[in-house]
DNA sequence: CCGCTTTAGTTGAACAGTCAACTAGCGCGG
DNA sequence: CCGCGCTAGTTGACTGTTCAACTAAAGCGG
């Protein structure tokens, strides 16, 4: 993995430890801020985009497994999760149809309503931390840098080999 | 809440949505495996912020307050990782000489020994799955971006008052 | 069609983080 | 110099997350 044995440490220049700093702390502000609001409503943000992915699904119903994936989070925390909104009464389980292992979970009505109300917090969440303190630019550059982040993790799953 | 009367909802455009969702789960991704890269060296990356902030303080000593705020935590959460980072022998409470209700919290030379270890996982960490996957103008342009965040919530330290 | 490995998902215990209540010292107004 | 509110930090209970162990079905090779 990355340097062996003898190689040089490449620490950061100065100015890639501002930007990275920036990273870091103003992160970690974001989260604390979208959270925040939609907390006050009754929510927290991972359920929150659980339920969005749901709302977004042909018919508002997924596979645990694609759920995991698409909001980057482990099974067992997805299982945990849907549990919880399942006692809001916001989703169900049902077996997969094709696959006797496999979990639909589906929105259900009033999960439905639920997601709308948040989503309208949530968005003016959004556009108030983010959007707007941006310019149109920055906030697409930002977009285009994580999107070169998350394709270089796609082509690395899950670190290289050992072996390499 | 959010929108106070009769706001319309002003929905992202198909552009914002593509920029946010890569922002959100691009830094899920990314903190996965920032976190996996020290976790496998013994130690979290809040620990190691906390640290790392330490090791830059003037006697390799900071007050437990100015420690929440340089990383972005609540005074609580830093007690609980100080208590954890003690039991380990890195650092050492030693109450402030001027404030008696203050503790200053001080890296040990174990702890500083034990930073300069980590400190070349991390860089290597942060190069191999931020800085080195971006051109340098995409991560300068991330800083920027991350530090206008940052600027327009310590103008907004908690929220604005309803009555705006 | 019988093992074997892999994948899907769950479980419960251990751990980290949050929240609200608390102790204690500071500092100000009178 | 006393009372009151404010700031610093801690505590413990509660909630959420992680981790490793587990069940069960699928897929694959012979």
């Amino acid at each position: 993995m990355g340097d062996m044995s003898g190689e040089e440490v490449r620490w950061l220049t100065a100015e890639e430890q501002v930007s990275w700093r920036a990273y870091l702390r103003g992160n970690r502000e974001l989260d604390i801020a979208l959270d925040r609001d939609l907390q006050a409503a009754g929510i927290s943000l991972s359920e929150y985009e659980l339920l969005s992915m749901l709302s977004e699904a042909p018919r508002g119903q997924l596979r645990m497994s694609a759920l995991a994936e698409l909001i980057v989070q482990s099974r067992s925390r997805v299982t945990h999760t849907a549990a919880r909104l399942e006692r809001r009464g916001w989703v169900v389980r049902t077996p997969a149809p094709d696959d006797g292992r496999g979990v639909l979970l589906r929105l259900t009505d009033r999960g439905r309503a639920a997601i709308e109300t948040f989503a309208v917090i949530h968005v003016g969440s959004v556009r108030r931390h983010l959007v707007d303190v941006l310019t149109p630019e920055q906030f697409a550059a930002l977009g285009a840098a994580m999107q070169a982040v998350r394709d270089s993790y796609a082509a690395d799953p899950a670190m290289p080999d050992p072996a390499c």
